[in-house]
DNA sequence: GGGCAAGGTTACGAATTTGTCACACGAAGC
DNA sequence: GCTTCGTGTGACAAATTCGTAACCTTGCCC
């Protein structure tokens, strides 16, 4: 199970070292150039773990934590600091701001990505629930929710269930019928019509994999694992 | 739903045969010629049951057997195998590497559907999802709902959560701001009064059980397993 | 190409859901 | 008894969500 992790850094080469040896390590890896840029991709993709360059043009990192907290949408996450200076007092106002951990430039990536695993260890103390991967996709049962290369995909309770069914059978063709009796039950009056709006809003949401639900004229739906040839 | 069966064979009058037959039983049947084939569409086509010959051009039966059950996303088919051999120790030899039955060449269309379909009745015995079970209530992660003395509740997303998590941690007493922040995903911009209304929703619901749910004055929720003394 | 059926797209009103508030109630402290 | 604090309860408006209908596009068969 991928952990999704968030790098705002403004030097690329510290963001490309990080993205390689992170990206070794298993994680699926996003990056932002700038605070505003990660503070939006953090509540647009919510990652487990948030890496970030106290020096930044604009907000700064420690602006960054602030807002990380006090945004609902990623209060939750994971907070990793990192600084040049290593003097005792600026790590102290780190950690009451609200990072979860410190690391002084120039680290160790190895010792970045232990120091990331070990934070995740701990947020992952909760158990989750039953997990689906496909390729780019994971389904978590246990969150209720939807990632998609990372991205958690923002789906109303029919959606989710509609989406969840699709990859959990994928590769086969479902009816309308058969999406209609498990999505809503199945004493149902509904027009099997409302399936297909459904199935379109959901493509809306998954963009460029839209095709991934494939549709199989006359017969029903289909969720693909890779895309159709 | 039609159960689906993948044939791996690559002597074609075998292979019709087995359609044919199966067919008639009411399964979607589909074939490979040989196992690389056979590998690929049960990874693209999630088939209920893979019946695989053991002698096969290119990967045998065996290395197919394998690759199946190492592969998550085809890990959990039924397999039944076909072989011209009906030695104890090839039959041993084969349960051993992870095929669920055995059937020996020449065989009976009869008895190969009827053995086809006791496995696939064994599969779908098995629960699918992650069920939490008290004495009376029963949360069933896979299903998305909460069951009372065997009556499904009827409830909406904030309210599965809530219960769901009560039920999962139940017997310790659950503060206001970690109930926010696990089901509504952080604590800051939200009442903690919200939860209170919540709690009193879901009591509605639970009707005659709402005690379950009890109030810890000053420290929040929890919810017990048997009726509070 | 014509005609038809299946599916895509958009719009919209109704129903549901949700967070907050105001007030009521009851236990604990004085 | 009175006050206070924490919680229960009912109401409400905003936001979300849903199913349907109407219209448009595409694929298929002749």
């Amino acid at each position: 199970m991928k952990d999704v992790v968030l790098i705002v850094e403004d030097e690329s080469d510290v963001a490309d070292l990080l993205r390689y040896h992170l990206g070794k390590a298993g994680f699926t890896v996003l990056t932002a150039p700038d605070g505003r840029a990660g503070l939006e991709m953090a509540r647009q993709n919510r990652p487990d773990l948030v890496i970030l360059d106290l020096m930044l043009p604009g907000l700064d990192g420690h602006t960054v934590c602030k807002a990380l907290r006090h945004d609902p949408d990623t209060a939750k996450m994971a907070i990793l600091m990192l600084t040049a200076k290593s003097r005792p007092e600026e790590r102290v106002q780190g950690l009451e701001i609200g990072a979860d951990d410190y690391v002084t430039k120039p680290f160790s990536p190895r010792e970045l990505v232990l120091r990331a695993q070990a934070l995740l260890r701990r947020l992952h103390a909760s158990p989750r629930g039953e997990v689906v991967e496909t390729d780019a996709f994971r389904l978590d049962k246990g969150a209720f929710e939807v990632r998609l290369e990372g991205r958690r995909l923002d789906l109303t309770t029919t959606e989710y269930k509609l989406l969840a069914l699709l990859i959990e059978r994928r590769g086969r063709t479902l009816s309308r019928e058969t999406l209609l009796s498990d999505v809503w039950g199945y004493q149902n009056l509904i027009d099997t019509r409302t399936v297909d709006t459904h199935v379109r809003r959901l493509r809306e949401k998954l963009g460029p994999h839209a095709a991934r639900i494939e549709t199989v004229r006359g017969e029903g739906y289909r969720f693909n694992v890779s895309p159709v040839p």
